[in-house]
DNA sequence: GCCAACGTTGGC
DNA sequence: GCCAACGTTGGC
């Protein structure tokens, strides 16, 4: 099983969307860029677990726990004109894009971007790299673990601190 | 809104 | 295949 950091911007899609969603699945589409479609197509396989994480707002960080529910298959939205993720070089014979469903395991508090820079552990995270783009990354299992057992814990130090 | 970083595009 | 121009990401 592996590990996995996913971005969405909470204004299009939240950990309470994924909540609020059937089965409390949803598909992870809209993904346009290359190396984050091979993560999903070649190395994702159900059951790996995914943090959910929210970007471009106020409070960019992990919110929640997720893991992936299918093997991936074509991103529906790259067939369909109206959507702001139609490719026109897409064919139904050639999907140039694919998505795995997400689902979720459970919301968290909001580990902020600033606090995971803080842990000397985290310190190699792909997330955290410099100049990273990417919005799929891989999580080293130390990193998960770290993350899980430390952070999340609610009777640690750093989660009773946010906690209260 | 700014801007650093970096991926993509397309002319040559 | 080079590389300048352009677009996007995403924190601040």
């Amino acid at each position: 099983m592996r590990y996995w950091l996913m971005k969405s911007e909470p204004d299009e899609f939240s950990i309470d969307d994924l909540a609020r969603a059937a089965r409390q699945t949803a598909p992870w589409f809209g993904v346009r860029n290359y190396q984050s479609r091979n993560f999903m197509r070649d190395e994702m396989h159900p059951g790996d677990r995914v943090f959910f994480y929210h970007s471009s707002c106020a409070e960019p960080g992990i919110a929640g726990i997720a893991e992936v529910a299918s093997q991936a298959y074509p991103d529906a939205t790259q067939f369909d004109r109206r959507s702001p993720y139609f490719d026109p070089k897409a064919t139904r014979e050639a999907p140039r894009w694919f998505n795995v469903d997400v689902k979720l395991v459970r919301r968290t508090r909001v580990i902020g971007l600033a606090e995971l820079r803080r842990h000397a552990g985290l310190a190699a995270m792909r997330v955290l790299a410099r100049g990273n783009r990417l919005s799929i990354t891989p999580v080293e299992r130390e990193e998960w673990a770290f993350i899980t057992r430390t952070l999340l814990r609610p009777d640690s130090p750093a989660g009773a601190a946010r906690k209260a």
